[in-house]
DNA sequence: TTTATAGATAAGTTTATGTTTATCTATAAA
DNA sequence: TTTATAGATAAACATAAACTTATCTATAAA
C-alpha cells in the first residue's frame, strides 16, 4: 500500500472541513470520490482516520497526526514548486563561470556587471589555466567557460564573442617605436620574448612568422604574460601579446605598439559550453550578455 | 502542476544512481518506464532536472535543488508512516480519561498502575462532575469514561466493571454500632445526611428505601461525599456511602458500618465510550485493564 | 412520522500508469 | 571500423487509479 499526493490533499480538505460533502465541493468532486480515497488513505495507514458520531465526523487520534505530516509534506511539494519556478527565471540559482587566465584581464569587469544587474545569482567564478579548466568541463563542473578557441575534439558548443589582437610590444626607448607601416623582416636581428608552449598566444604568434616567412629569433621563454610583460618593458626584446593585456601599461606610456606590416594577429575569445548541458536561464542570460558585451566593444 | 510521489520515488532512484537503466532495475521497472516518470516530472517542474553529455547523466541546477525536497519530502512520509505504525500498537499515543468524581477514590490508583505498565502513553485525566463529564463526552473529547450507570438516551457502549457497593455509615459512638442484622425499620427516628439531588448514591438510596417501605427522616442535604462523611463523624446523622469512599474512616475507626438488613445495596461502575468511537489501540487496552481490574477486585 | 442530509456502497467508465517489443541515436570501448 | 551500451521514442496492450452515477442506510430535524 502507498501513500499518495492525492489522497493528502483530499484528505487535509475533509480534515478541515470536518465533512466528506463540503471537502468534495471544494475539490470539484463526487461526495463518493472523497470517500474512496479516505478509504485507501486509511488502507495504507492501516487505521480509520476519521471517526463518526451521529452525522458529525472527528479526526482520530492517527487522523490529527496524519494531518499534521500531510502539512508538512504538502509544504515541502509546495516549498519545491517555489524554488523550481525561481529557477525557471534567470534572477536566481547558481552560476558557474570558468575562465582561462588571459581572459581574467577583462572578464571580472564583464561579471561585475551582470552581478549588478541580477543581484540574486550567485556566481562562482574559477580562473584557472587552460589545462586544468578543460578538465573542469569534462567533469561537468562549469556551467560557461571563457577561453581562447576552444580545441574542436572536446564536443563543445563555442561562440565567438570579441575579438583579440594581438600586437607587437616593445620598451618606450625602442629605436622603432615610432615608425609607421615597419615590414616584419626588418626585426630579423631582435629577439623576441615568447609565452610557454601550450600558450594559444604562442601557437598564433608562430602561425603569423611562418605565413610570413619570417624566422625569428627567440630571446627568452616566459610563464605568463606578466612576465613576457615585465621582461619587454626591461628591454630584452619584443613580444606578442594580446592587447587587452597590455592596455594600462599603453595608457601609462610604460610600454609601446609597434606598427608592424600584418599586425595585429586577430584572434578571437569565446564562450562556451559541454554539448548536451542544460543551459539554466540564469546561464542563458550571461551567455547572451556577453556575447552582447563583445558586440558592443567591437563597434 | 501534478508532482506524484511516484515520480518522487523514481527521481531519487534516478538522481543516487545516476543511470536510467540501474534506477529500472533498482525498481523492478523497464527502463522506458524510468524515462516516461522523470519526463513527467521534468514537465511538472518545467525544467530539465538531468543534463546528458555522452553517456553520462548529471543532474541540473534543478535537479539538484529537486532532490533535496524530494528527500525531504519521502523522509516525511516515512515518519509519517513510522508514526501511524507506532499509534497501531497499544503502548504510543494520548489516552484521555474523563471520570465522575466519586469514581475518584480508586480510579487514579487503577492509572497509576496502567501508565506504569505503558510508560510512553501520555494520560490525560479529568475529575469532574456527572454533568460536565455528559458534556464532554457529547463534545467527543474523552476516549473513555469511568462512572456510575451512564444514562441509556446516550448512545453510549458501556460495561460495569466494578461492584460499588452502598453502605451505611454512622459515628463510631453509635448506639447502634455493635448490633447485627439491624432491621431498616428500627432507624425511623435517626436522622440521614443525604447527597445533592441529581447524585446517583442519593438516587439509589431512595430506590432502597421505597423498597423496604420505609420512609427516612431528612437530617441534612449536602453536596459531595467528603461534606457527607464529614458530617457523619460530627454525629449529625447517618448516610448511605459508596464503601470506596470510606475505606480509610473504616480502618481508622473513624466511622463504622452499620449491620442494616438488606444492605449493601450493590450498584456497579461503568467503563464507557461513545458508540461509534474508534478506540485506539490504547485505549482499548485500557478497557480491557479496567474490565480485568474489576474482575478481579470483585473475587 | 416524514423529510433532508451525510456518508457508504456498487457498478461502470475514463484516464493514467506501467509493460513489452522494436527501433533509433549517440557514444565509448574493443 | 565494429561492437556494446545508454537512453529516447513509438506502438500496442494490460492493469490500476480516479471518477461518476445511482442507490442505500442512518441520523437529525421538521
Amino acid at each position: 500500500m502507498h501513500i499518495t499526493v492525492r489522497q493528502l490533499q483530499v484528505f487535509e480538505a475533509v480534515a478541515r472541513r470536518l465533512s466528506y460533502t463540503r471537502a468534495a465541493e471544494e475539490l470539484h468532486l463526487t461526495q463518493p470520490a472523497v470517500s474512496m480515497q479516505i478509504k485507501q488513505l486509511e488502507g495504507s495507514v492501516g487505521m480509520p482516520l476519521f471517526e463518526q458520531m451521529g452525522k458529525k465526523i472527528y479526526l482520530t487520534q492517527a487522523g490529527t497526526a496524519m494531518l499534521s505530516h500531510s502539512r508538512n509534506i504538502m509544504q515541502n511539494l509546495a516549498a519545491a514548486a517555489e524554488e523550481m519556478n525561481d529557477l525557471r527565471g534567470a534572477d536566481s540559482g547558481r552560476l558557474r563561470i570558468s575562465i582561462a587566465s588571459t581572459v581574467n584581464y577583462f572578464a571580472t569587469q564583464l561579471l561585475a556587471v551582470f552581478a549588478r544587474e541580477h543581484p540574486s545569482v550567485e556566481i562562482i567564478l574559477d580562473v584557472t589555466n587552460r589545462e586544468s579548466l578543460l578538465n573542469r568541463l569534462e567533469a561537468n563542473v562549469p556551467d560557461l567557460v571563457l577561453m581562447g578557441k576552444p580545441p574542436a575534439d572536446m564536443d563543445l558548443v563555442s561562440e565567438p564573442f570579441m575579438d583579440n589582437p594581438l600586437v607587437m610590444i616593445a620598451a618606450t626607448d625602442h629605436p622603432l617605436a615610432s615608425r609607421k607601416k615597419i615590414p616584419i623582416h626588418d626585426l630579423a636581428n631582435t629577439g623576441f620574448l615568447v609565452r610557454e608552449s601550450g600558450s594559444g598566444t604562442r601557437a598564433a604568434m608562430e602561425r603569423f612568422f611562418v605565413e610570413h616567412d619570417f624566422s625569428y629569433k627567440k630571446g627568452m621563454e616566459l610563464m605568463g604574460n606578466e612576465a613576457v610583460k615585465q621582461g619587454v618593458e626591461a628591454g630584452l626584446g619584443l613580444a606578442l601579446v594580446s592587447i587587452h593585456t597590455v592596455e594600462q601599461e599603453l595608457v601609462l606610456n610604460r610600454l609601446v605598439k609597434l606598427d608592424i606590416e600584418g599586425l595585429p594577429i586577430m584572434r578571437r575569445w569565446y564562450v562556451a559550453h559541454r554539448r548536451g548541458k542544460r543551459l539554466s536561464a540564469t546561464a542563458q542570460a550571461f551567455r547572451e550578455f556577453v556575447l552582447e558585451a563583445g558586440m558592443k566593444a567591437s563597434t
